[in-house]
DNA sequence: CTCCAGGAGTGTA
DNA sequence: TACACTCATGGA
């Protein structure tokens, strides 16, 4: 008989037990460099993100204003080893635009959200990812592996419902948010992947 | 050879 | 609301 959860999300974060924490998990020199990597990791291994990364590195376009200057077609070339080069050049020049123009850290939660959303490429997932990891926000990442392993332990919760959930875990300790993601991720490509979820450490969770 | 990765956008029923 | 399809490279 498993007690009243008044913190699901805390329980679940405790489960998973993190490894080697976010800041292992996703390096990155700068927040835009972040940004850069949440547009290019979209079905995406990070070995070939890492690549792209690395070239834009190179030649010096990891900032706003550089990005946005830089010519569509050399961008695409640049970034070729991480996929679906073309859209994701598209994104990443508008998002490189909307960081030139905008000073993210002087906006509201709620409107900044609003706001990547409406850029091309940045869809719930990778919005969620922006506030938290790039803008600094207490934010749960609804992604896939978060779908499924709530689904698990039947939790039934739009994103909304979700981030209310997440502030009665996590209050606003962001390291808290960065690392769930981290350890959902994680765990959900090596245990919750179609036929494994007998080892998923959800079990626990509902023994 | 097949499968799919830290999605999003569009179209169809 | 629920799928199907496309975008595209690279590693297992």
């Amino acid at each position: 008989m498993r007690r009243v959860e008044t913190a699901p999300l805390k329980e679940l974060y405790e489960l998973l037990e993190g490894a080697a924490g976010w800041e292992a998990w996703w390096p990155a020199d700068s927040g835009f460099e972040r940004a850069v990597g949440a547009i290019l990791i979209q079905r995406t291994r990070w070995e070939n993100v890492g690549r792209a990364i690395a070239l834009l590195k190179e030649n010096c376009l990891l900032t706003p204003s550089a990005l946005a200057s830089c010519p569509p077609d050399r961008l695409e070339s640049l970034i070729r080893p991480a996929g679906f080069y073309r859209q994701k050049a598209a994104y990443l020049k508008a998002l490189a635009e909307y960081f030139s123009r905008s000073d993210i850290n002087s906006i509201p939660a709620a409107r900044l959200w609003k706001e990547l959303r409406e850029l091309p490429g940045v869809g719930e997932e990778t919005a969620d990812v922006l506030l938290l990891y790039v803008a600094g926000r207490p934010r749960f990442v609804v992604d896939a592996y978060a779908r499924r392993i709530l689904g698990c332990m039947r939790i039934t919760a739009n994103n909304e419902e979700l981030q209310a959930m997440a502030k009665a875990a996590f209050g606003d300790d962001l390291e808290d948010y960065r690392d769930c993601h981290a350890r959902i991720v994680e765990h959900g490509k090596g245990y919750c992947n179609k036929k494994a979820c007998e080892r998923c450490a959800v079990k626990k969770y509902l023994a």
